[in-house]
Order: C-alpha cells, then structure tokens, then sequence
DNA sequence: CGGTGAAACACAACCGGTTACATCAGATAC
DNA sequence: GTATCTGATGTAACCGGTTGTGTTTCACCG
C-alpha cells in the first residue's frame, strides 16, 4: 500500500496530529518540527488521501460547476475562468452539465449528486425559473450565480440591461429609426439576459423617441443557426429594418449569414450590432458589446472560495456588476435612407 | 448532522452490512429486506457519504479530464462528449487544464494532484512529449488519450496522416499544384496531430509528384490570429500559391480574413482546406475536413469507464481510430490558370 | 432424522485522516 | 521556590461507510 500519516510520524518520531498540523500550516508547531516532518513527508512521497481527510473534516475541498452547455462559446469561457481560479486555490472542480450536449435527453438533475460531495456551486447562466435551479438553491449551500441574478443569492453579471441601452443606442446616434431585434428565446420569464438586454433596448428606443414594431422582433435562440433564421425572418417583411440589435455574437454571426443569403452586406446594406465579444466577432468585423466573460467565472470563483474560508463569517450576498464595452466594427454605420 | 447509514440500519432492523449491500445491489440480500432498505433510505432522503464510501472501498468514482485549453472549440467540443458518458455512469469529473509552453500561468502540475484522488485519467490533446504528460503516465493509473497517440496507452483519435492526406488531394483532384500548408508549431516532435497531417501532405504530394515547396509552409499555432499571420506570409511571397491546406479550421479563418485583407476570396481566387469541422465552418463556407470530435471524447470516456468496471480483467490496449470526412464548401475551387 | 450447504444477515475490523482534550516541559510571575 | 501560563505534542474518539469472516436459518437429501 501507498505511504500512510502514520508512516511519516513513524519516521519523524511523532504523532500523526503533530504530521496532520504541520503539513497543513497549523499554529502550535515547533518551526524545527515543522521542517522535518515536511522534509521527511517530501522523501516518503507522502500524499494526503483526501477521501480520508473529507471524511474526517467534513470539508470536500470541491467545487461544482453547473451549466446548461459545455462546448458554447460563452459558457466555456466561463469555464475557463472558473478553474483557473480554482486551480490556484487548490480546489477541485467538479463539471456537470444540465443537458446532454446534443439533444433534450432527460438525465437526473444535479442536486442530488451534489450533496455531502461539494462545499458550494457556481452556477452558470441557467434561467431563474429552471427548476433544477432552484433545487440547486434548496440544497442551501454555499452557491454563487454567474449571469444570472435571482434575490439573496450572490452573483457575478454584466447589466444586461445598460448592455441593451448601449447596443441600441450606438444604432440610434447613427441615425437609424427602424431598428429590429433579434432575442433568445420568446419566454416570459423575468430577469433573464436576453430579457433584460430587451428592457435596455426598449428603454433606448423610448428615449429617443422611437416605436418599437412589434414585427421586427425575432427569435434567434442564442444560436447561429437560429439567429439566421431569425434574420431571414426580418429580411423577408415588407418593411425590413434599417439596423438590427442581435443579443449575442453567435446569434450576430447567423444573421450575419442571412444578410449574405440575401445579396446584402453587413455594415453597407444593413447595420448589427451583437452583445458578447466573441473570439470571431473580431475576425468578422462585427460591432458588438463585449463583456469580460472570463472574469465573470474568474470573478465568481473568487467570491465563492473567499466565502468558503473565511470562518462562519456571514459574507454579505451581494451582486457583482461587472463592465461592458461597445466596441464599434464595420458592422455598423450611418444611416443612409 | 445528516442521515447515515446506521440510522437507515436502526430503521430497517438490519446492520450497516446489509443497508450497504442492499443499496448497491449487491447480491446475498433478500428480496423483500432490499426493497425494505430502499424504501427507508428514500423516505429518510438518505445520500451516501462519498468520503466515506471512498475510504473504505479505495475508489474514487471520478476521473480527472487534462486539458491545455478549456475555452477553445476543439477542447470544449470534446469536453461536452466526455461529460455525457461519465454523467451518465454516475462518475465524477474532475476539470484540470494545465500550463502550456505559450501561456504563461505557471501553476503546479496536474499529476500531484490526481494521486489517490481519482481512478482514471483522460488526457486531451497535449503533445507527445509533454513532461506533464508523461508525469500522469508514470502514475501509471487507468488513463486514455484522446488526440494523441502513444505507444501501450489507449487512444482515442482520427487519422490524422490520411486527414492530411484527404484535404490535399481534394486539392490535387481540383488541379493545383502550388499548395501551401499551414501547420500548428515548428516542433520536431514526432506524432502531434499537425506533424501527422503534415506527413499526409507530403504523401499526397508526393503521390502527385508535385513537389513540397518549404517556403509555402507558415505556422499558424492553431489560432485564428495565427492562421492570419500565416497566410499573410503565403501572400506576400513573390509566388503565391493557389491552394492552401490549413490544419485546422481555426487557422484556416485567419486565413480567410488574410485574405479578404489583400483584397482576395476564398474559393474564387485561392483555394482554402481546413481540417475539423468546426461550428463556424459552414457558416464561413470553409471545406473542410471533420472529425468526430465529441466522438472523440464520448468514446474515450465509454472506454475508460469499461476498463474501471471490468474487474481486473486486463483490458487489451488498443487505440480507437475514428473517421473522418470530406465536406467541400465554397472555399475550394478548381484551378483556373 | 441427522447431515449438508447455501442464502441471508450480523459482527467488527478496517480505510486514513482530523481534532477536542489531556499532558508535559519550560518560561514567567510573584 | 512554587503557582501559573503557554506553546508543543500525544491520546484517542470520531468521520461514515465497506467487506472478510462468522453465525443462523432452513430447504434438501440420503
């Protein structure tokens, strides 16, 4: 069998309490002792078994990530944020998706496979109706949202809200009136990115003095796939818009498509302007809101394990708002009647 | 505190022994007493204590994923597939990226931290002689690859010498003869996916006997920025080719925007092959060669969990080939003097 | 009807740490 | 010189399962 606590007091002359308070920092440890035991652990090749130690602390040293998709864009650069948060803070990251990748496949939700295994969850960008959301929550763990906020419970966003404004308001003082709008998903539920980013884009329509026609509002899904579809569908009115505000880059990048379908160029015929800062809008020349999507499970991450050791210490819940930036491509220009 | 065992026990009437057995299935208990047991530990909304169970048993239930990247297309893709399968077996996974030559994050690598804590190991993509590879390896503990082939590990991965290959003779077969390469990074390791590509290149090449020209191979270190960079080179020569043959699709939409920057289309005036099938792929009409790459990680995974599951029994090292296909799109041309 | 064996279950010894509490030596205080 | 305190360390009771080794029951057989 492998090198065991015991071994290492054994061979340092002490007991395993002294082995278990040296080796993790713990006060009350001549610095002499100290060096010997790590020194001796080091030569045996010593490694804690941390089913062991979980067992006996109580403490799993693991956190889980719950998202709806892995291999998207946004939410794999959250990802990406998470762990190296985690890494650094010695913690492990425990994935699990809420969905099968490909299709609606129904497998068992989350919650119970999270009980007694993690100390806390970061969830990200699940709909704060989702129901397996909510039975998330009911665990009553330490938990923190990323892209959604939901009451009491601590978050890390964008204002998806001003993200709207600033998207529609850049098509605005370029002098465009007829602008249409391509959303996620066509759900009444509140608070969601795309309904939020929705309230900007309405809020700037109004500000300025602007109807907002109901027919050029179309669905996109949060996919290229669907945002095409979604501009085809704007495309083919009788009064097709002059610049149109898609919710995500992917769903810019569809419509994008669509306008080339139909002989028309992004930027010249019509104007777009996307949300996200996708690695391709750049390659794309697309306009877009960029938010720093890393930092936001960066962010999170760090909220999380600081709430995680600090002792008992109520954190206060609160929301982190992080900024966005427009950054102004070819996608977009004057108004030209 | 939380449910345990033994209160289910006291519940049943039974011991520990017989709740433990009758939970997981074990045979030697009693129709009747297991169906008992199970509705006890349902109506005490019991949940085993991982810690606990993996102390005693020596397994982990979980498998560490090692990545290079987490964020990027290829990575994130076959993530998702690795994902479904160990949800689905009930397994945990853990997410570690490691360090990579370009980035700069020195953080301590993966393989301390997979010592007694996890009972597989899925590696994608890292290089052949990575020493962070080959420090997982010497822990010598169930693990496959998934992109990388190396003799006596299991290995899940395309062909990448006949994908090399296939893009280049699509090539060929639309009569160019003056093609350039785009490939990842100048190493002389053996084995790297790129490497293998680049000798199905040659092959093809040579097959035609058209002659490998060393001045049309650019390195685009599988980035878009890369890729960009690369092709610029190729078009600033004093000769140009005709046709390129990028390694992956990723390089090969740098190259694309290379392109339109100097004023010319891919399809009509050069010839453009990646190698993927990434999302973006059909959207920006890119011909191209696809991988199965959820596959790639989905069956990796499959056989991993096999080989946990099978009792001893030796399980017979074998690598996986998928394969792979030819999409042609607009990127492709025949040659036109 | 005693012998036999298998099925069903109980016992208890782990697995390898953590930590509250006890102990002990040396320093400081008086 | 003794009482007191403090820092360093040992003792041992857990943490909550798993599993090898009994023990009991009972059907089956000669």
């Amino acid at each position: 069998m492998s090198i065991t606590i015991k071994d290492v007091a054994d061979a340092a002359g002490v007991s395993t309490a002294t082995v278990s308070r040296a080796l993790r920092g713990l006060p009350n440890v001549d610095a002499g002792t100290r060096e010997r035991i790590q020194r001796i652990a080091a030569e045996l090749d010593y490694v804690i078994s941390p089913s062991a130690s979980r067992l006996a602390s109580g403490r799993t040293g693991s956190i889980a990530v719950i998202t709806p998709y892995i291999a998207r864009w946004f939410f794999s650069t959250v990802l990406s944020g998470v762990e190296s948060v985690l890494q650094d803070a010695s913690m492990d990251l425990l994935l699990m998706s809420v969905s099968t990748p490909d299709g609606q496949q129904h497998r068992l939700p989350p919650a119970p496979r999270l009980r007694r295994r993690v100390d806390g969850v970061l969830v990200i960008a699940l709909p704060p109706h989702d129901q397996q959301l909510h039975e998330v929550l009911a665990l009553n763990m330490p938990t923190s949202l990323i892209g959604v906020t939901l009451a009491d419970i601590p978050s890390v966003t964008i204002d998806d809200v001003l993200a709207g404004q600033i998207a529609t308001q850049h098509l605005i003082n370029l002098g465009h009136t007829r602008i249409g709008v391509i959303t996620g998903a066509p759900v009444e539920e509140p608070f969601t990115a795309d309904h939020d980013r929705h309230r900007g884009f309405q809020q700037a329509m109004n500000a300025a003095g602007l109807t907002v026609d109901p027919t050029l509002e179309s669905y996109g899904y949060f996919t290229i796939a669907g945002g095409e579809q979604a501009m085809t569908a704007l495309l083919t009115q009788r009064n097709p818009p002059s610049a149109v505000f898609a919710m995500s880059d992917e769903m810019a990048f569809g419509a994008m498509k669509a306008m080339r379908s139909h002989g028309l160029q992004p930027g010249r015929d019509i104007s777009l302007v996307g949300v996200d800062g996708h690695d391709m809008s750049e390659f794309l020349d697309l306009t877009t809101v960029v938010q720093p999507v890393q930092d936001l499970g960066r962010i999170a991450a760090e909220a999380l394990v600081l709430q995680l050791r600090s002792p008992g210490a109520e954190v206060e819940v609160d929301s982190i708002i992080l900024p966005t930036q427009l950054i102004v491509r070819g996608s977009t220009s004057p108004y030209k009647a």
